[in-house]
DNA sequence: CGGTTAAATTGGTCGGACCAATTTGCGGTG
DNA sequence: CACCGCAAATTGGTCCGACCAATTTAACCG
């Protein structure tokens, strides 16, 4: 069966993107002039168009023109990566679900953490806490995901660790991306989390698995409660001033 | 900046695939009628539909329909399952996430089910006592899986609905590579299994969400117990450092 | 030369039309 | 009654022409 002709397009546009023809940034051209030459219609160029819009590798601007994105190095983007910055409420289900998840594994990190895992947990909390002192938030926010990940690796569970690394990652990118951020700026927030984490540690050191649990299910909500603060129910910003592709 | 009618389109076809209006494998409205339905020219929903078929989450098949593909339901799927059957001691971590996660989406249950879902459970428990009563192997494991997806759904969180359907899923190709499989032929763990969904529904129905949880914890205990009595290998996992996947 | 404005360009959307593959329904046959 | 075959209806695939709004470009004037 015979390719259609919107994928034989989508292919050729793939193909010159890869091969150079279109470097990142550049304008394709025109989309009238475009189906001509390649002898479709513009409606079926427009469908191929989208496709690789959809994609991230192009972008379309109304009266300016298509323009090749650098993402070309997007990784493998999980279908889920997509629908998570499209569709913000998934950020709630997400959380949710971490809350059930990390709570879960501070509980089975209290129980079997070896003796490793407690000195990297413990190495860990040092280095927060001289980071704290230091107010560096850049090594905050590094800490905090790799003390997460080290009481995931502690519950021993492979399904944890893994998808704690997963989600935590696209959780992260999800609230860089909706400019949240939490403000490890202010004081009193970030205060509020080292105390949490020390809390944390202090249960799995103990080991309290209840308590363990209850101290990661509070640090979660903490951390919802900080982003559900700023909000915006609108739409997400985009006004801002875009870099303009040199053609 | 107001988002294009494309934009729109492909954000309520999203909406549509992740609340599960459209399941796997079923096939959408056709072109002209959902593009009436939704305001728009045909031209722009398939745009639409074209940048969701590039993200392999539809698929369309002249002629015929553009059908809900399974990419959802699927993805995680894949790199776990070679895993899963090169570390058969991985089950074990899986059982203990899904006693979490099913837990969890149990206790959710209890909350936010609606009229229709607990219309849905119903209905499932119904079948089950009936295919329980005519002694119908097949149609109880079927059955058993729709209704722990059921469960899931009602959770009204869309992470746990992808997760269960999948784990759920792999699991049971897991037990039946093992050869375990539960007996459910011996009368006395059926009984004891149809109990415990009957249970479980109870709770759900009467909204006890603690109870649902520690409802569901036990049944996914029983199924453990059952598991492990007659354990493939004969190694019981427990000790050494368990392989944490690279994503 | 700089700034303002009008014209040309460009993506976005729409409606209609025709084709080919598929599905559906009907009628007849065994 | 079951089965088969054929035609009609349905459906996605493609094309055309038109208009709009945002953007860019060019002309024009002070």
């Amino acid at each position: 069966m015979p390719a259609s002709a919107t994928d034989r397009a989508t292919r050729l546009l793939e193909s010159r993107l890869l091969d150079g023809s279109w470097p990142a940034g550049s304008r394709l051209p025109a989309e009238r002039l475009l189906a001509a030459s390649l002898g479709i219609s513009r409606g079926t160029l427009r469908e191929a168009t989208q496709r690789l819009v959809a994609r991230g590798l192009l972008s379309a601007r109304p009266g300016s023109g298509v323009y090749v994105t650098d993402r070309l190095h997007g990784g493998l983007a999980s279908p889920w990566r997509q629908l998570l910055s499209e569709h913000p409420h998934l950020g709630t289900d997400m959380l949710e679900f971490r809350r059930v998840l990390e709570g879960a594994a501070a509980e089975l990190a209290a129980q079997r953490a070896t003796r490793q895992d407690l000195a990297r947990l413990r190495a860990l909390i040092d280095q927060l806490a001289r980071a704290r002192r230091a107010e560096d938030e850049a090594a905050e926010t590094a800490l905090d995901s790799a003390l997460h990940a080290a009481i995931a690796d502690a519950a021993h569970n492979s399904m944890f660790g893994y998808l704690q690394s997963n989600l935590l990652l696209m959780h992260r990118e999800h609230i860089a991306q909706n400019h949240a951020g939490l403000r490890t700026g202010e004081r009193s927030v970030a205060q509020a989390l080292w105390q949490q984490h020390h809390d944390l540690w202090d249960a799995i050191r103990t080991r309290a698995p209840e308590l363990a649990r209850e101290r990661m299910y509070a640090h979660i909500d903490f951390v919802t409660g900080q982003l559900a603060g700023r909000a915006p129910a609108g739409v997400p910003q985009r006004a801002g001033k875009r870099v303009r592709p040199s053609p």
